[in-house]
DNA sequence: ACACACTGTGTGTGCCGTACGCAGACCATA
DNA sequence: TATGGTCTGCGTACGGCACACACAGTGTGT
């Protein structure tokens, strides 16, 4: 197991360049094609990024790109890891809860600035620098929880899965946007016209007991830290049997 | 707010066509088109869903298919709509964490049938009729908990939202085949290459505390128990709380 | 000085989703 | 029963995609 076994891109995320070789010097390095394809991303979403147009905002040929990554998967590995950034910094003497919903809501921040990263087909699990980093802060919020090195692994991912999810629920929803609140109404409208009491009485009933506009499609604020909190009641639950037995 | 406004993919499905008109009748029904292309996804991947190739799998020229659906993201309802089928009937008598465990069991188990699901494009909230089924016994499993309309509405999103992330998490990684295994022990040998104890003290110190086989990046039956129920305690305190005050 | 690895480029291939026009099949109506 | 209008399935075509490959020039380690 060494270095070079890994994909290049992360051999180069983490600074594995082997000593210097012949050859012109490369005009770009990776961080400014990741910021490309990055802005291309936030302003008309993930299926906006193609090679040649990534290359085109750079002014380069399309196959150019290949001289800095071997593929446009590779190209969402950069994108993921710039576009997370430094996760937020452990504050001392706080809560495991407190520093897990920091870590939280840091991450759901990241994914309402770069909405497209819940679209990245994930094909492995993370192994580029800020993503570790993503990780230890995770872990570290459970460090005096008592909880076993798995069950810290499994707390962080059980949030992680959650703030996946809920932010999937909002994607493409800001609240303010018009369109946005059209589609809830629309949605609701028919909704309402398809739930046959008689075969689906439960959503009938849950769609009459409240009014109209209050049958959220939308994941805002309050409902975020309503799941979150659930799911941390839950590992609460956890502690609290790991430790009075 | 009429039917005609739907998409047409769920006029049809809803069973909602108009009277009989002039011209030919279709060869094939949707499901036909369902069952193909949901063939092909279950045995190559989402990726070799397109329309050519299911045309072709049904003796057809592609665009016939757009005959019976108006767009890719059509045949991607139709395919989710056959791949879930019925969910498991309510049994009496039970309480509500028999039933949401159940709901949940089976939603895992459609998954693994058709792990494709979790690829698909999501752009809008369900309104076929097997969601809405889902839906229903998903809403049912709360009922005699004393929550609310919206209460149960989140808490079934919050089992909705765990499930498939846990999915995600252990998609094309059946444990049994000797790839995963084999992709599972390179990802822990590159993580402990990578993860330099000074800058990720806690993932270090996570690796060290186990036998190395037992970082799991997979999710397996356990796992996914695990983290059920550490979403059903968080549900649990929720309902205590409504139902003390 | 020189060999050669490396750079950016141009061309080309095989897919993809889908727009559009056509010929023939069929049914409601006259 | 005749017929008009509409629907079906087909063929062609277009723009876009990821990527293979061969090429010419560049600049560094020897």
């Amino acid at each position: 197991m060494t270095a070079e076994d890994l994909p290049r891109v992360l051999q180069q995320l983490w600074g594995l360049e082997g000593p210097a070789r012949p050859g012109p010097k490369p005009t770009f390095q990776l961080s400014d094609i990741g910021a490309a394809a990055i802005k291309l991303a936030d302003t008309d979403g993930l299926g906006a990024v193609s090679m040649s147009k990534v290359a085109a905002a750079l002014g380069f040929t399309t196959m150019s790109l290949y001289r800095y990554v071997d593929s446009k998967d590779e190209l969402y590995v950069v994108m993921l890891e710039q576009a997370f950034g430094q996760p937020v910094p452990v504050e001392p003497g706080t809560t495991w809860r407190e520093r897990i919903t920091a870590w939280a809501v840091a991450f759901r921040d990241a994914i309402r600035r770069h909405p497209w990263v819940l679209q990245v087909p994930i094909t492995e699990p993370p192994l580029s620098p800020m993503q570790l980093e993503w990780m230890e802060h995770g872990l570290r919020a459970f460090e005096d929880t008592g909880l076993s090195a798995a069950d810290s692994l499994s707390a962080m991912i059980l949030v992680n899965i959650y703030v996946r999810g809920a932010g999937a629920l909002s994607v493409g929803m800001t609240p303010d946007a018009p369109e946005y609140s059209e589609a809830n109404r629309l949605y609701v409208q028919r909704l309402a016209m398809l739930a046959d009491p008689d075969r689906y009485p439960t959503i009938a009933t849950n769609l009459q007991s409240r009014p109209a506009a209050d049958f959220d499609v939308d994941y805002d604020a309050d409902d975020f830290f309503f799941g979150l909190d659930t799911t941390l009641d839950g590992i609460e639950a956890l502690i609290a049997r790991r430790t009075t037995r």
